[in-house]
DNA sequence: TCGGGGGGTGAAATCGTTTTCTCTCAAGGC
DNA sequence: GCCTTGAGAGAAAACGATTTCACCCCCCGA
């Protein structure tokens, strides 16, 4: 047996020229002479085959470079053991970190991650998703833009998918806690003495960007005296920096931004226009991004546990495609990150 | 013709219960009373079909919310239409652009993109290199930390395969001018009149740390009086925040840090140590990532044009996969960006 | 009227795996 | 010595698409 090709043997030295055809299951199996069969129990690790031709068939598949083709496996296993991921901004640092922590836990199960950036457009994100899942077992949508029942159906069509920071709403695996964040940040204000305050806002198809405007305007009516006006705003630098002159206007003594990038970009237009942080007005983000505590002055944030997020987002998916019945939302608790920018506990004013 | 089978119309419904199977092509061909030859016809847009029976394929396939399997057409074809992309750290801001940038030009030709992190390991690189190529067409490995001679033969092995920052090596897409930018850095701190420098160093990994470190030197050795000592730093912010008691101890009056990370922590670190800067140590950085203008102060710096950057990648890798010679590698111009955290050019000192 | 040509369609091969299902052979129990 | 059992291996059928090839039919020109 072992019947080996010369055309073979010499098609395959290293010519630099054209890229050399791949090795098959069938090459290898040939060169070892067994049958293919036996070339994917060994390749499998099944307990039943002779360890003598086992180790034939390594060798050929050695010799010859094989390596299995992932897609003729997940053509007959019905699975590519990949999923999508959609971010609204990769820009973003909450999301790279997101990106990241999935990406770990993904490969600590085999799985590998399908990446797409839907430029915060809620059409895009769509498009994006569908195209993604065609390639892959399942997705996850990170702080999607679309309309709740929109995004329903669109969940429901894609199979396998689960959604971040959508709180509630049908596939949610994870969501941070805003209104509670954003409340220990209205309270922490409130106790410095602020009562005029400001909310730049983040883009309207944010559902988070709701749930923290919800919360503050439940503060305004919860305390008497403190009042709250709300300026748009954005998602990036640029638009808290552009948010600067607006913010100054209402006259408000505390401005809370609506994520840690608009709150330095704020910052920094306020700097520019001589404005005293926290003396004449105090700022607060949100997310503790990883720069946020090296700013003039220093952050005060909240602080979101975004690898938590990311391995519950993970546990959820992974039990969609076990066909297991997922586990529960989680809400992930935030942090309050006092720094110099509200000026702290100690520099309090009336 | 066009018998349609009732269970299959009762098992499609919104059965909430158990994922319901996906219609294949041969479904389709069933439901519409055709091959499945003329659906795959109609769903490639070949001109070669009825009007008539083509919209009766488009109906059924609605119906059935048919979704071509990729695998399977992957499978036929020969290609995903995938291509991975490995970094080194996504903590990097310059990392996530060219992965931002590089998702966007791959969709704008139909493909997408794989996602790894290598967490800076060499290992990790080569493994997480080789498992995503068996899933996709091809790899652009971004600023990879393996020695020359080893990502040569992974580069040979892996098939279509470009290189980010690893200039003149084979498979070389794009790189930054780092010997260029650093010269100008040096300049830029010579006409100030700094003389002892100090360099704070990247993962001795770094091809690119090794590029910087030898325009450093010689930079030194072409200017007379210039003094250059060297420091161990990283890649991110807390190396910078921890070389800043070595960089005070060498006495140096400027220190070239591997990156604006690294800069920016360094930034912090000798500001907690109540060193002015750039009074008492200039600083600079490298890539000119979003916040290097807003640090305090603002970051003397290197811009580098990622965007550039990941489109001579990806006209790279089209070329490769187009099985067309690849385009000559591009060496990206880098534009100093004076700011303040070296004075500036009026405030130089002796 | 016949031949040729061309447009529209379907049957079947193909891509590279995994997984039944079948077969062979050797060992062990009665 | 016969029958059962089980282990090891191969042939072949999937998986879901694309594409070659052959076929049919209609129309046109001679």
């Amino acid at each position: 047996m072992q019947e080996r090709s010369d055309t073979d043997g010499a098609e395959r030295g290293r010519s630099v020229g054209r890229p050399r055809r791949r090795a098959t299951i069938g090459d290898v199996a040939a060169q070892a002479g067994v049958s293919k069969a036996t070339v994917s129990r060994v390749m499998n690790a099944s307990r039943t085959v002779d360890p003598v031709i086992a180790e034939r068939v390594r060798q050929a598949a050695a010799d010859l470079e094989y390596r299995p083709s992932a897609v003729g496996r997940s053509l007959v296993l019905g699975r590519t053991e990949t999923v999508g991921v959609v971010v609204p901004d990769l820009a973003n640092p909450t999301f790279q970190e997101l990106l990241r922590a999935l990406s770990r836990a993904a490969a600590a199960d085999d799985y590998r991650l399908l990446f797409a950036d839907s430029s915060e457009s809620p059409r895009e994100e769509a498009i994006l998703a569908a195209d993604l899942r065609r390639h892959c077992d399942g997705v996850v949508l990170a702080a999607p833009r679309l309309p709740a029942e929109e995004l329903a159906t669109e969940v429901e069509r894609l199979g396998p998918a689960v959604l971040y920071n959508r709180p509630g709403e049908p596939g949610s695996g994870a969501a941070v806690d805003y209104a509670g964040g954003i409340l220990a940040l209205a309270r922490h204000l409130h106790e410095l003495g602020h009562r005029q305050l400001v909310f730049v806002a983040g883009p309207s198809t944010s559902v988070s960007n709701r749930i923290r405007l919800a919360a503050l305007r439940e503060f305004e009516t919860g305390h008497a005296g403190v009042r709250l006006q709300v300026v748009p705003g954005g998602v990036d630098f640029a638009a808290g920096y552009d948010a600067a002159e607006p913010v100054l206007a209402t006259g408000a003594t505390a401005a809370v931004a609506f994520n840690d990038l608009v709150a330095m970009g704020l910052l920094s237009g306020v700097h520019e226009r001589g404005v005293d942080v926290p003396g004449q007005l105090a700022i607060t983000g949100f997310d503790d991004i990883p720069f946020s505590g090296y700013t003039t002055p220093p952050l005060t944030t909240c602080h979101t546990p975004i690898e938590a997020a990311a391995h519950a987002c993970w546990a959820h998916v992974r039990a969609l495609l076990a066909g297991e019945e997922p586990p529960p939302e989680v809400l992930l608790p935030v942090e309050l990150r006092v720094r110099a920018s509200t000026g702290g506990a100690a520099a309090a004013a009336g």
